[in-house]
DNA sequence: TCTGGGGTCCTAGGACCC
DNA sequence: TCTGGGGTCCTAGGACCC
């Protein structure tokens, strides 16, 4: 029997960071806990904070200073990411017993498609006993929302906190969703929630029935997009493989005082080449693009970015990049932030090396290289070679990863 | 005392090619 | 001599999310 909707959860860890302290630590448990970066500084802010602190009225992204002042026993403590990601993989491995089409969306949430579970559970005893199993096995709480798609289960998830349980049917849409403001929906924020007031928008309810050209119009292909989630239209599937395919890597940090100072702003930059390359290195990938990212003042952020020859992955490269676009880009001005960011990646293939091609004088005739270069455009399509200048007359060609076996077979022996 | 650091996706303009 | 329109790539910036 083929059923007629999908059934989908959204599973979303409570305070995710200062439960896996409070799990690790039972003298934390139950007393306020703020999880803050830069615990001495008058920069830091609260990243997560347990229920117990949030009753004092402290909440996310609120200066230190100010948590403190509303809750004196405030506990704070450094993130440590190594931690969150065990719990985080954990947590995922546990999901994965009921099916294999779970998708994790960050550390601490991710979708499951259980339409087709085996499991002679109904949906909502199937959420239930996870979320039971996550708090026995893990010390870990979590809402589940319920719902025929990936938006109404996000926004079911959300409805009760902590430890819920909210199932979502479309026909209930219109008491459950509606009434909501609409700035409270998924996917909208704080620019559209105002654009959408100047057009008298500011219920889920009133988007849902919003006008399309107007939409349109005011938000682009998105006020479409909005406009059908908003009626609990949403299509999207649970794909297991989206996160692996991530796109980019990178590492910014505030200074402790705005600097101009060269030798200050290169030795910084030095540290984020640093974790991005050893990050890049133990997924094994290579970027083909660096981003240089210059914050001067609280408004004033400036991103530079350089499309590269070839991929690179080593601290080398990515300063000589990340070098290049200061010395070009940077306007002489007290720097708040700086940030590196690797883009357009690619994986990398063990088994054969980048390689240069040919260098050639670009002037010069050489009818058997260009032609080979052009056999191998035709076969694996425009792109597949990168030309660079070397010096004036000289063109570098190369090509990467992937081609080079192929290439070898094909055109060297 | 006054907002961190990790990301994704989309848009828009200019360059270049056909 | 002048020139349209479409496609792709690159770059910068904005909005959003956790």
């Amino acid at each position: 029997m083929k059923r007629s909707g999908r059934i989908i959860f959204h599973v979303d860890m409570n305070s995710f960071y200062a439960s896996v302290e409070m799990a690790y630590d039972p003298t934390l448990r139950g007393k306020p806990l703020a999880i803050a970066g830069n615990v001495e500084e008058r920069k830091g802010i609260v990243v997560t904070c347990s229920y117990e602190a949030r009753a004092f009225g402290v909440k996310t992204t609120m200066p230190l200073w100010e948590a403190k002042q509303k809750c004196p026993q405030l506990i704070v403590r450094k993130p440590n990411f190594e931690r969150y990601r065990k719990s985080s993989q954990a947590m995922f491995a546990l999901l994965r017993t009921y099916t294999d089409l779970v998708e994790p969306v960050s550390i601490d949430e991710g979708y499951m498609d259980v339409t087709d579970c085996t499991l002679s559970l109904t949906p909502v005893q199937i959420a239930e006993e996870i979320q039971q199993r996550l708090k026995k096995e893990l010390l870990l709480p979590c809402s589940i929302g319920i719902a025929p798609n990936k938006f109404l289960a996000k926004m079911a998830s959300d409805m009760k906190k902590p430890m819920g349980i909210t199932i979502l049917r479309k026909r209930e849409l219109t008491i459950k969703l509606w009434p909501m403001p609409v700035g409270e929906m998924h996917g909208v924020g704080a620019k559209t929630a105002e654009k959408l007031k100047t057009i008298q928008i500011t219920t889920i309810g009133e988007l849902a029935k919003g006008n399309d050209y107007q939409l349109k119009h005011l938000l682009g292909i998105n006020g479409e997009r909005l406009k059908k989630r908003a009626n609990g239209e949403d299509n999207r599937p649970v794909d297991p493989d989206s996160v692996s395919e991530f796109k980019s890597i990178g590492n910014s940090t505030t200074l402790p005082a705005d600097t101009d100072d060269e030798q200050v702003i290169e030795k910084v930059l030095e540290k984020l080449a640093n974790s991005v390359s050893a990050r890049m290195k133990r997924k094994s990938v290579l970027s083909n693009n660096v981003q240089l990212v210059i914050r001067y003042g609280i408004n004033h952020t400036v991103t530079r970015s350089r499309k590269l020859e070839n991929p690179i992955e080593s601290v080398e490269h990515i300063m000589e990049a990340a070098l290049f676009l200061l010395k070009k880009h940077w306007n002489g001005d007290p720097v708040r932030l700086l940030g590196i960011t690797a883009q357009d990646m690619v994986e990398k293939d063990q088994s054969v090396k980048q390689l240069d091609l040919f260098t050639f004088q670009e002037d010069a005739k050489h009818e058997p290289l260009h032609k080979t270069l052009q056999q191998l455009e035709d076969k694996y399509g425009k792109g597949i070679i990168k030309r660079g200048i070397k010096d004036k007359n000289t063109v570098r060609t190369s090509t990467t990863a992937k081609l080079t076996t192929s290439f070898q077979k094909d055109f060297l022996e």
